[in-house]
DNA sequence: ACTGAAGACGAACATCGTTCGTCTTACTAA
DNA sequence: TTAGTAAGACGAACGATGTTCGTCTTCAGT
């Protein structure tokens, strides 16, 4: 609460001014440390040591807050997954294996982060374009293991599998068994079968 | 707002009584028709005549009324998909196909209560054991398909996909190519992938 | 007819997102 | 150095939310 002059030494530590950048990272520290609940404009505006009204300075309203801190995690995310990729050989089924393990590991890591990128509530509009980046590195893989044609529906199955495992996971819906052995027996027969309808298939 | 004395006639209808299950079920009508956002206890209240504070007299917060429409939602879909599996015939192949059109089809008719089901942020408590309801059906198929011992994770892998699939489509991500040919070519590689692990596995 | 309990009511509380007018701060031009 | 300007923080307030409490009304069983 106290505010000390231009000359000081510590002047940028104790200035109020806010950056956009550090309200989206004081945002997501909320988010992954308190939950979705306690995400409220004073509960960022406290953190950092400023009133929920001068936050409106800096993003119209709260929807435009977390579209920007769901961006930033979407961003990470398409970027974790690109590594994945390059990090695998050129073996498409290898690729798809690396990539499946990647996002989940990433999504459990940000459970609530995760959960408020394609939660229902919070964000109104969607941020469908990063959606999209994201998906690219398996895109690219299925490309090569069906052809082009059916690599979008490849694509979509392959999120699919993951994404609806890591949200019955994370709602606490996938607690029998061994924990990933449905993740990766289903990752394992869909790649096969996959392999199986490109030499069958059209 | 008038209130009938009780030799009236329609007495039953102005009356103000309010039930546990007109309760639920306005509170589902409110939810599908208006949005999880507009779910407030004063607006079911008002759509049911009476005050917010009436309510507290049959459910003690607004997380145990939610959680008695998520748990009615869950009991209607695992009878939908009981019965689906018993309409097929005792292919397993067949019924695991059948079984993942009749569950989009019912996610895709009741998006909002779907989305509750699963969501992170209204419903605290989750209803587990209605979980394993409804994936039942599906294990019943799967240990026909590939054993008892890989049909718990063979379930897990295929509840992810159609539950993947249904939560992407309906936050907008599942909007390229036609339209349930991702969910469908996911079903059919992921069934010949079992049945090929059933050939060669353990 | 009387009584007791179930249930509706209205007022109130804290918290939420959001708006507005005022004041303070920091940078720029003379 | 000084005056002016624009950005940004502040505090109060609004309506809506979930929830609690004390009071009053209604109905069923004796």
């Amino acid at each position: 609460m106290v505010r000390l002059s231009r000359r000081t030494a510590l002047d940028m530590v104790y200035t109020k001014k806010i950056d956009e950048e550090t309200l989206v990272a004081t945002a997501s520290d909320v988010l992954e440390h308190e939950g979705i609940e306690a995400l409220s404009m004073r509960r960022v505006a406290q953190a950092l040591g400023v009133r929920a009204s001068s936050l409106y300075h800096h993003f119209p309203d709260k929807s435009a807050l977390l579209r920007a801190v769901a961006e930033k995690g979407l961003r990470q995310l398409a970027e974790v997954l690109e590594r994945a990729a390059e990090r695998t050989g050129p073996d498409p089924q290898q690729q798809i294996r690396a990539l499946a393990i990647a996002y989940h590991e990433w999504a459990l890591a940000h459970p609530r982060l995760y959960l408020m990128l394609f939660g229902s509530t919070p964000v109104e509009e969607r941020p469908s374009p990063l959606g999209q980046a994201v998906s690219a590195p398996m895109l690219a893989a299925a490309a090569q293991l069906v052809g082009e044609q059916k690599a979008v529906a490849a694509t979509q199955a392959a999120w699919a599998l993951v994404h609806g495992f890591v949200t019955l996971e994370l709602a606490g819906q996938m607690r029998l068994g061994v924990p990933l052995e449905g993740l990766l027996l289903g990752v394992e027969a869909f790649v096969q079968g996959l392999r199986a309808s490109r030499i069958n298939g059209p």
